[in-house]
DNA sequence: ATGAAAGCGCTAACAT
DNA sequence: ATGTTAGCGCTTTCAT
């Protein structure tokens, strides 16, 4: 039999406005009070009722605050997508969203952002940006005033965020390697590309690929890192400069990087048929290029998931009161190739 | 503004009851009034509130049927996960299932089975399992008697099904095809293993196969199909004759039948290490061979979504009056391989 | 055939 | 600090 307010409200000897003031922490209740009636609600296992709470919340809905990127970049998109697909689902349970597109490529605005929210009295966060210390302060400082903050996409590490949603770069890493020497075969070499080493979300990828080319016994080279700083000239000139000398390269893993600069590369020195490119993501010149079988596998992390998963996180903890499974929620890492399109 | 039927009420001139007998297709009503209400109603673009039905439904919870084949097909088990997903996420909406287990073998039992589920005044049927008359006839009755029936993970065609949540498995047939020419290497010759080439469920997959084979400029042999029929002898018989006397083939794509008959056959002739091979499915004999590295990739069909989904397309239905978004729902089909596990 | 009113579980404004 | 009450939008019983 389900447990009510009313219910608990009898067992306590209270009324119900009591109850509804200690579930929901608000203020004006006798600690014993206050324990008799947590105490009661614990042994009865009660769980509220959402569409109760969202028909009483009618008006005054809950609203949830969403910091990201800008739009232009096509990838978060699909993360929107999901994020409406739940607003959708739980439109008439109570919730409003409010959302603030930020640079990320400086934490400031970001960092003003997330304490606009706090300071207008919003009840929970979803924010995509940099792993800075700034913005670990302010992500704390809205915990803190109990605001909670869920970080989807790329993580704000060390932080005091419920929970993170987004892909796991280091099995990316693994996959790539398991699918480049299927490919290219034993005792192939090959090269990868990478943003900047220094970057844990760049390196963990890497530090997958290379431990799954080691462990997985086929003897699969890795010939060179390149570090391309996530710019066109440095990934076209170096990747340029060392395939031209070493033409025993069989694959190219761009973990991170331009795809296009890679393919031109490949390209100018007519090795299209010769090499093999594993890359992440589904961008525009991905798809062309995989159509063409230029590109043979592109991994992916499916941004869809990480929308809409964090809002029902977020409007789950808010709305019962239940901590996400993890405080590392990975999206599926899927692999996709052009018969997949 | 959000429309309510009190809005509607008095609009109309007529009572909130009223108002609800016409919205909800119930009787009493007198033709002109329920055309003025349902008029009014539309140009409002009227929307009920999902929360609010919920909770006046409390007492009498709408139920759902669940008909699918027994609990010891681990792969329904996925579904069933997502099934409880789901339901999850609806249980203070006003909802309750109810299972039943059926062969899949005859289709006797499953008729039956929706009859019942029909007379007992079931709300809507979530049906997984034979392409038959019989079914087809039942369902048929069912959505007559105003009962939608969602099929998933298999579906029973040209019925007045709702819609269909599931694979596509011509595409996964496709996919087959590309990663085959990716491992296999051009001008190979391949072999390819299906149940019974008279089920389309089994031909789709093959024609796939076949089609992308052809389109892909690979130059990719598909030396020969052959029915397994669904029986380990069959498979391991067939393949076997086949394997001895062509010793040229260097790839398997087992489309439907028996991973392990197919596995003993590839080690009994020693070609472990020559011979790609590709299957479906995330099955105990698949997992083991797909970490000693002899089954190359495994194309999945997301189970957890179809049970997930059939769900909430079928409450979408009941509550809010939203069909599907389409006919037929096609779940992402994926690839694994053993680094994604 | 239609209206009026109670009630689903919870919140919030108002009393005390 | 705590109780009382109205109300969220819809369904359903009971009158008429």
């Amino acid at each position: 039999m389900k447990v009510t307010i009313k219910n608990i409200a009898q067992l306590a000897g209270v009324s119900r406005g009591t109850v509804d003031r200690v579930l929901n922490n608000r203020k004006g209740v006798k600690p014993d009070v206050r324990n008799r009636v947590l105490s009661i609600a614990a042994k009865l296992k009660y769980e509220p009722n959402i569409a109760a709470k969202a028909l009483a919340y009618n008006n005054r809905p809950v609203k949830f605050g969403i910091i990201m990127p800008p739009r232009e970049i096509a990838f978060f998109n699909e993360i929107k997508n999901g994020i409406h697909s739940a607003e959708n689902e739980l439109k008439d349970l109570g919730i409003s969203l409010e959302y603030r597109y930020v640079s990320n490529q400086e934490s400031s605005e970001a960092a003003t952002t997330i304490d606009e929210f706090v300071k207008s009295g919003i009840s929970g966060i979803m924010f995509s940006g940099m792993d800075d210390i700034k913005i670990r302060n302010q992500i704390d400082n809205a915990v803190d005033e109990g605001i909670p903050v869920v970080t989807f996409n790329s993580d704000v590490t060390r932080c005091k965020r419920l929970c993170f949603i987004g892909q796991d770069l280091y099995k990316s890493g693994r996959i790539a390697a398991g699918l480049m020497y299927r490919v290219a075969g034993r005792n192939s070499k090959v090269v990868a590309v990478t943003g900047n080493l220094e970057f844990q979300a760049h390196k963990a990828r890497i530090d997958g690929f290379m431990d799954r080319a080691a462990e997985s016994g086929q003897n699969m080279i890795i010939a060179n890192v390149i570090e391309s700083f996530d710019r066109y000239e440095d990934t076209y000139n170096k990747l340029s400069a060392f395939l031209s000398e070493h033409s025993e390269i069989s694959g190219i893993y761009m973990a991170t990087g331009d795809v296009a600069a890679c393919v031109k590369v490949v390209k100018s020195l007519g090795l299209e048929h010769n090499i093999h490119i594993i890359c992440n993501d589904i961008l525009p010149e991905i798809v062309e290029n995989m159509k063409s079988q230029i590109i043979d596998f592109t991994i992916v992390q499916n941004p869809f998931i990480q929308g809409y998963k964090s809002l029902k996180v977020l409007y789950e903890y808010i709305f019962t009161g239940k901590n996400p499974e993890s405080e590392l929620i990975y999206t599926d890492t899927g692999i996709v190739i052009t018969e997949s399109l």
